[in-house]
DNA sequence: TAGATTGTTAATCGATTAACAATC
DNA sequence: TAGATTGTTAATCGATTAACAATC
């Protein structure tokens, strides 16, 4: 019986990807190489993997191919995904022009946003529509997940939409924590949060 | 002798924060009532605000404007704070549009590029520095904090010019966990990451 | 075989929750 | 006073680290 992975791993198996990225698929990776590139413990790296399966060689280490296509299976990204933003104002925008997530694999391929005035507008070649199309266009563009940029007061209820479309992979940048049904992921980045960790810092040093 | 301050209050503060702000100066609240509205427990809420001292009343609970100053102290939020933001690519200049930050008090007051393209053009009112004039900059200008938003290959070596240049807080977007000295704040936001604890529950759940 | 490294169990550490005397 | 709620200690939970037999 496989014991509960511990919530942490995941975003590890993240960083041991990258690092694997830069070796060659022939080599052998020890949990020891691993640790030196990402600062996890042998111990650390050993247990996160062992948690999916018994994979690497004892006296060699792990086959660096073996490793990657494991990793990329369990964090399913193997295949691209498609994504709807909600809201696009400052944020939205600004995440919408970024690039980085169609090199990760995520297609942003729906946008939504309640202004009547960017209803209809086209950003980045994509049509704004209204949140009221949200259900027809995850099903017909086969939208698995979705990116929230709204204001605060509209997060609980664009969220609450999201879900009733039957999304249930939620990265939400609104400065509120909505409540999600236990059968969906919602993760929250919160900017002020992060900052406030760093103005308590520079604080606690005077 | 107060006991060292587990890592994960200081974001639960910034919660608190939040939801004070919604209510009146002159109320009193519970842990109870604050339980309700931030979904953390009212024992783990009485804990958390203990480790700054007493300031609740037995029979009552704490008074907003109180706690609400306590709070705005402990996080270093009383004050504005300026920013440096290092490179504008997709993302940063996506971050510099962003205006929660200035909401929030948050004021980058200088902007950073090594694309000599960019350098001497404005964007948002802030002329685009070479990464040279960093230094000078930091102590003409009072700036306290950094965001990075180089790309990964870039990371470690802009992380450790804003050390040099006396940064000690610095939030880094590239996707890569740069090495900084004990005396320095680091926290990453990598999206990647984020949108991969995504796809596995995904991914877990077909 | 000798040396290296895995996979796993036990020990440790840190954070959360429960419980309750003290207090308004 | 009776009822409510804090501040704090002890119990629990979960995650990390250490240690080592098994194995290449």
């Amino acid at each position: 019986m496989r014991s509960r992975i511990s919530r942490a791993v995941i975003p590890r198996l993240s960083i041991y990807y990258r690092t694997l990225l830069l070796h060659k698929s022939s080599e052998v990776v020890s949990s020891g190489e691993l640790s030196d590139l990402t600062g996890c413990t042998p111990a650390q790296i050993r247990k996160d993997l062992a948690y999916f399966g018994q994979f690497g060689t004892p006296g060699r280490g792990y086959i660096v191919s073996d490793l990657k296509k494991k990793i990329l299976e369990i964090l399913g990204i193997d295949k691209n995904w498609n994504v709807a933003l909600v809201g696009v104002g400052n944020l939205g925008t600004a995440l919408l022009s970024y690039k980085g997530f169609k090199e990760q694999g995520f297609n942003i391929t729906a946008v939504f946003d309640n202004d009547l005035r960017k209803i209809g507008k086209r950003l980045e070649g994509i049509t704004i529509q209204d949140i009221n199309g949200l259900r027809r266009t995850v099903k017909n563009k086969e939208i698995q997940m979705a990116i929230v940029a709204v204001p605060a007061e509209e997060a609980q209820k664009i969220v609450t939409t999201l879900i009733k479309a039957k999304l249930r992979a939620i990265l939400n940048f609104a400065p509120i924590r909505p409540q999600v049904p236990k059968s969906a992921e919602l993760i929250n980045i919160d900017l002020s949060i992060e900052l406030e960790k760093l103005t308590h810092f520079l604080r606690q040093k005077v």
